[in-house]
DNA sequence: CGAAACGTTGAAGTCTCTCAAGAAATGTGG
DNA sequence: CCACATTTCTTGAGAGACTTCAACGTTTCG
């Protein structure tokens, strides 16, 4: 981990279906007002992690809340027996580092190299208490990850493995930053294990259904970790 | 479903654990402040539902955010193929009603008789725009929902049948309102279909599951709705 | 009392996991 | 740049857990 000592880029928040139409800039970010933005310069920093370190753990002490400018992140939870649950993955613009009774719930890890955004929890709170129309932001925030919570259940429980893969994979396609719509090829920023994690399934399981999927046609393992995706088939398959 | 014209009671949420120590009282609601109180009893009105009875439907026009204030509700999320996945159980003071683009995201159903007090959203979130605390209450409302969540996919992906009943007994046997700790008896309040459907599996399986328990010793069915546990037993069998 | 809903139990079948081995990709040192 | 080790991915086979289908016992309620 490193502290980047530049000045603070803009703090870009993921925004899309969430706020109204008036609040998003063009690339789909939120719009914060000036003053909110310069006060939350003076609390946050820019720090960026190589890829695969370890950004916080399970149990530590819940201090900083963080916004990815770039790259990506795991965040997991480390069950007594030894498995582990990835609860979601994070892309820029998507806050994380939910904590309870002050420690944080799951583990981060930095999934490609990154940059940052982090916000000191205290400090965040202190500027929400007169900062009402932030406050209400991160409410919606959480709203927002409330659902993707409650979608992530619903697919891991009432699907098969087959169909819990290809909703993964069009969940994917959805962040530009890892799908290329002109040659729909879609770039995993995580390996095997992760998906597995993820879709509480084996790595194995993960890999033959990728080969189902290929027999069928709507998918081809160009790589590893470049798959061609035939989207409205693996849609017609998800809707019905 | 009728709207009762007496005067609305206190409204009162369940807060413990997540709200610092001066804001709950000493039966483990969150204390609102008098002027606060008095705001939301303006918006909000006191609605009965029967057991049975149909609160909300999912996709219809999210109008209210509710609260128990007394009896139980039961949120569920119908799939395309006419499954069902129960999100949450609601017991007094823990409020429901979450939506997505102006529509409820799932379905909630009165699962006893039930007493709630309904708040109108659009009226709520004026009324948070200058009560700063109460904005707040919502927040960590949401954060504490978002952790019920993710443990929950934890618990349901990551456990066998066994241990997803046994943790839902336990879960069950913190309620004070279904759990008589003296006998140790929990009286279920939902039939194995909605406990299946919220554990991500069949009723055949809760009640094999449900038998084995027995067989250990861990559980006894007095009768179908009431379980005597050795809670420090179930502890044991699900920390290990 | 009889019908209907709910709960339990049994048996067969399916899906997924685990274990194991081989293939492909990645990295390292000469 | 190549040989080798290591990691990651894929594929196969057997075992185990859960689901589904079916039947039967129990409770509830008109």
């Amino acid at each position: 981990m490193k502290i980047l000592a530049v000045t603070l880029p803009k703090v870009r928040i993921c925004a899309v279906g969430q706020w109204p139409a008036d609040r998003i800039d063009r690339d789909g970010f939120l719009i914060l007002d000036d003053v909110v933005q310069k006060e939350i310069a003076n609390i946050a920093s820019l720090v960026s992690y190589e890829c695969g370190e370890h950004i916080y753990a399970q149990e530590a002490p819940e201090q900083y809340i963080y916004v990815p400018h770039s790259g990506a992140v795991r965040v997991s939870h480390q069950l007594a027996d030894g498995r582990n649950q990835i609860v979601a993955f994070y892309m820029p613009g998507e806050p994380f580092g939910l904590g309870e009774n002050g420690v944080y719930l799951n583990s981060a890890c930095a999934l490609t190299d990154c940059l940052l955004v982090r916000v000191p929890r205290a400090a965040l709170d202190a500027l929400c208490e007169h900062e009402p129309r932030l406050q209400q932001d991160c409410l919606v925030g959480a709203m927002a990850q409330l659902r993707l919570s409650q979608r992530h259940l619903l697919i891991v429980t009432h699907q098969r493995a087959l169909k819990r893969v290809a909703d993964f994979l069009r969940e994917c396609s959805r962040q530009q930053e890892v799908f290329d719509p002109v040659r729909n090829v879609l770039s995993l920023i995580m390996d095997r294990s992760d998906i597995a994690d993820y879709l509480g399934t084996s790595v194995e399981t993960v890999s033959r259904m990728l080969g189902k999927l290929e027999e069928e046609g709507l998918v081809k393992r160009l790589d590893a970790r470049s798959l061609w995706l035939d989207l409205p088939r693996l849609n017609d398959l998800l809707d019905n």
